[in-house]
DNA sequence: ACACTCGGGACCTCCCGTTGTT
DNA sequence: AACAACGGGAGGTCCCGAGTGT
């Protein structure tokens, strides 16, 4: 018997949601989890309480740190953000795993789940969504004062509507499963987003 | 006991698509459907082979319907097609229900769940969205060759992106259960709509 | 499949009971009941809501006649209540199975068991208790008009007495396992039950 | 982390007796006590071998000892023995509290739940039944010889009795939890323990 | 002497689908 | 066409006990 509780408890984690990504929460059993993991129902049962305790600690310690690290953290540092989101975009449709494409989301596809039928759940994951649209907002505004961003757009709503936008393009692509149906939402969100720079205008007279 | 065959099988039909859209496909029960419904199982399997079936047939009979009267033929009248997905969108917001906004789209709801694990669904689902945009283009190219629309969009990738954003927004708002921030994202949709429009020219030379 | 469903839930009732008898209501499995049944799940599952609901159909369908017929009913014939009281107690010694002396009586025991943790159940024993002593209390009552038990007796507190004396009596032979000791406190129970006749007056002046 | 190893035991002697009564001895789990007790597991395995252990010591070592100094000794203290048995019947109802009510007695909770399965816990609960009824034989039998109890009893069957009515008067209260009900068994025990004082005889002729 | 981790089984619940019946 | 009984399995919970590490 290996004693490395550390490891086991990350074990549980990452396997859980990786089976909660492909299969939804609900319709992903704990044993089927447990198997994969190779973990035993007594393990688990030491760790969490229960199936609940189980899915808001994935969504805290696996979820919310990979969406900061890959959406937000880019986003708080200097430069351009119109730039900085077309670059997470790029980021993330070059780094698009099969996975990505057929699962989708795993953080929409849980508020999506969860959100009509869990309140702890739902509280959790919106705020990660609130974080994101902070977030993206802070970074339009300050965007909008250097000159990098359209005076004329209102930051909260703008955020608010690309993280919609986006979550959007993701659940398509999911179930869509067509290549170039994706790229042309990409396009489509890369149009949106470069139409966020100011209009240029004529230098002179 | 002989009923009518065709209202018990609607009967049917329009309880799953309630049960389907508040619990899910997965997590939506047989027997809850039919004690909502006051149907038995016998009769259930008289008419469909399995629960899959009754999906497929709820996909088909109700949802594609729905989606095509609310949708779809607003688009088809004639008239400027911006103005045309306006409205559409101000109708829909206007009769949002609190079901609507806590549980979503039912389409997008159904294609989030289904499309990693059932083909079946997938396909048929994926198809009522190749409808969908396809209708928006077509009144894009049409509002474009009108001169109601930039001439500079691609009809399909705005096509293709708007549906995508009017699905994020939906989640958005089922997942966040705010009615301000679901106002903000309506704001930056009908923003992006608006741009849609031609840039206006100086009137006279 | 042999279809015949009063016969079923029938099996079901008695089963359980005779589980709940040999090893407490929550000591035995439903598995075990199945088991010995020769019932499936589902058909438990349609017959009853869960294991309380069984336990309860277990209490009022099986446990309450057979203690109203053998306690309560004899009681109610017309007679020296004294003597139906002897002759019901020697008949249940004589009938006493193995069973009975190592199991004790299966009203007390769930009784005992469920009455701190279940109000239903609590509700439902208590009531026979109920009935059982109103009906001893009414035949003191008329024996005590009719000058075969004496005047000087309280009908509810000597009820409620030999009801726990009785309850106990079982108890004690259950506990001990021993046919001495049992012969030992039917014989007091006896004693105390002749006691209630009226003291024999001198017949004459 | 090195505490008292026998304040230890102590404490998970006491707080497993108030769960066995509580919940009775099955349906206590071992990680309620241990949490209501503040012990760990590995404290409990290092002092008992498995649960019947815990189990029989309890037993021994607080029930035992909690009826023999509540029922046992005060009957060996010289004195009219029917006074004694008054006396103790008298403080243990004025001592009675809502647990005793809704719980029982611990003694008699413990024999019927465990005799019909585990002869281990049964041959020691039997013992203390055993020293129980002695002692009242005992005391009736000086009482006899000193012309406080009729001399036409028999000391055993009249203990045996006794204990019966005593136990089946506890768990009468139990199952009712009603005070009424039990002031009217205390009653009747009392005026049944009053019928073993001799009969007044006419002094003279 | 005690703490923490882990093993695996048994329990009740509940569900989807089938079969015999009316 | 519709009903009611039934089959059988999987899911989450939870528990007792064993093992390892101080």
């Amino acid at each position: 018997m290996v004693k490395n509780p550390d490891q086991t408890r990350q074990m549980l984690l990452t396997t859980a949601f990786h089976e909660f990504h492909r299969h939804g929460y609900q319709a992903a059993g704990l044993d089927s989890i447990l198997k994969v993991a190779g973990v035993t129902k007594g393990a688990l049962y030491h760790h969490f309480a229960n199936k609940q305790e189980l899915g808001l600690a994935v969504v805290d310690e696996v979820l919310a740190p990979w969406i900061r690290s890959t959406w937000i953290e880019p986003l708080e540092r200097p430069g351009n953000p119109v730039d900085g989101l077309l670059g997470s975009l790029r980021c993330v449709v070059d780094k698009a795993t099969a996975e990505t494409m057929e699962c989708g989301c795993p953080l929409n596809n849980l508020a999506q789940e969860m959100s009509p039928i869990d309140e702890a759940f739902r509280g959790r994951l919106e705020g990660i969504f609130v974080e994101w649209r902070s977030a993206i907002a802070a970074a339009l505004r300050r965007g909008r004062s250097d000159g990098q961003v359209r005076r004329s757009i209102d930051p909260e709503i703008t955020a608010a509507f690309i993280v919609a936008a986006f979550e959007g393009a993701i659940g398509s692509v999911k179930a869509s499963r067509s290549l170039p149906l994706g790229r042309q939402i990409v396009r489509g969100l890369e149009e949106y987003i470069e139409s966020l720079r100011p209009t240029r205008r004529r230098k002179a007279s």
